[in-house]
DNA sequence: GAGTGGTCTAGACCACTGT
DNA sequence: CAGTGGTCTAGACCACTCC
């Protein structure tokens, strides 16, 4: 406490806290600021960077620093496997309406933009051992960006990894430009006779690469989710692999686990 | 790229990225850096501090600046919960041998300390809605920690609601000095013939508050996971509400979703 | 153009760590 | 004690936003 920056830090969090300061005030001057606290700008100014940090602020070059406030939703439950599982072996037709992108967000198709890149790669270390192949194995990597017609960033960053092998049966699987595939993933796999017995979901938290930030337009003061997703067949074995980052803010994760009756 | 700053922080983070600077390796001293870019100290700390954000770098005082080391895992699965099920109504003995955190982490009793804090509070909004009752509704809030005897900080810091007349039929319960209560939550609610039917958790992640870095003893450049936990009974009521705060980088959330087959 | 935040300097002094 | 990072100053100039 004995820091300066510190003790305005701490002072205009309580004030946040308290609701002196609501979420879209506008706080005074870095000069203003400076002269209250008798300190110099830049002590203010490691203060507000600290406020920053925790996501409490929010500032706008040359318009002043704003009470950050909470950003809308988007929900993405576990439910989506089993719904997407459902459709997997439906007519075409109902397959094509939606997607379970649509079935989280609650949006229809044509609000929704979609890109998708397909590369072949040597399996890493990494993602070889959940596949259960040895390292260098050919894989299809599949990059999925979805986001809102209306809006510029993408929802999250998504990068699939299939043994190519496993999938070579079915060659519309390896051309992007059949993507958006009607019905999903398990759909693709179900093309191949492959069906998904279960789903594993991994999920981290960590301060945005610099790159995740840019793409996924992640204001400073934000975490994102890292969720690993891996889909076992009904032999056992792992048939895709799929790595997603979301905005921690924007996102909630929504896991329910039904329990046995007694 | 005009910028100094980030000049210096892209040469630095490529040379992390790229393995020449490895995980706990030094870096040179901050005067060093600024006379080998040609720039002044604050220029470079600002540099350091953009990786430390990233999660990149740690800070030691009076030490140096060292690539930072990947901190290792703890696991918290949703098998836990059916496992918690199938022991609620174990006899006593086998419910005292194990908790849902040993379950996870694989450790002892005797390697745990437990710490539970009871009070009794008005529902605020936010968690009264959920529980599906008025706010202001008499609430037990329990808070606990559980932590490795042998480190210091907690593994997590949890907030539980419960409602107060529905579990007051055990006086036991409202009495911090039971706890830990062998068999834990689901043994606690079926004392007062409550069978939890499903969880639902919700996730999502963020900056720590510095009252949370500080208990569980975060390094900056962490995010925290903030995990919601919802229990309904078989009637579907909401029987308990927990807030779960869990360090981003040494936390593994897994849950399996398993599917009908076809 | 007025006002805001963004970057940067050059140097001072303090606090911590390890020998 | 020497070396390291931590804090802070006073002021300069640039870049952006909005009127």
């Amino acid at each position: 406490m004995a820091v300066a920056y510190e003790r305005i830090a701490d002072e205009l969090r309580t004030a946040i806290r308290a609701g002196r300061l609501g979420p879209g005030d506008r706080l005074p001057a870095e000069t203003r600021l400076a002269e209250r606290f008798g300190r110099s700008v830049p002590t203010v100014r490691e203060a507000l960077r600290a406020l920053q940090d925790e996501g409490l602020l929010e500032k706008r070059h040359g318009v002043g620093n704003f009470v950050r406030r909470r950003r809308t939703r988007a929900r993405r439950t576990n439910l989506r496997h089993q719904w997407e599982k459902d459709r997997a072996r439906a007519p075409l037709e109902r397959r094509a309406q939606t997607g379970a992108t649509e079935h989280d967000t609650g949006l229809h198709v044509d609000d929704l933009v979609f890109r998708a890149r397909y590369r072949e790669v040597a399996a890493p270390a990494a993602v070889a051992e959940v596949l259960g192949v040895p390292e260098g194995t050919v894989l299809l990597e599949r990059s999925y960006r979805t986001r809102c017609a209306a809006e510029h960033a993408p929802f999250s960053l998504v990068t699939s990894y299939l043994v190519h092998d496993v999938i070579a049966g079915n060659p519309a699987l390896l051309d992007e430009r059949n993507e958006p595939w009607p019905g999903g993933s398990q759909s693709q796999l179900h093309s191949v006779g492959i069906e998904v017995d279960r789903v594993e979901e991994h999920v981290t938290a960590r301060p945005p690469a610099p790159e995740e930030a840019d793409e996924l337009e992640l204001p400073p003061g934000t975490s994102v989710l890292v969720l690993r997703k891996v889909s076992y067949a009904t032999d056992g074995r792992v048939v895709d692999v799929s790595d997603v980052i979301l905005p921690g803010d924007r996102t909630e994760l929504v896991f329910t686990t039904p329990l046995e009756r007694w």
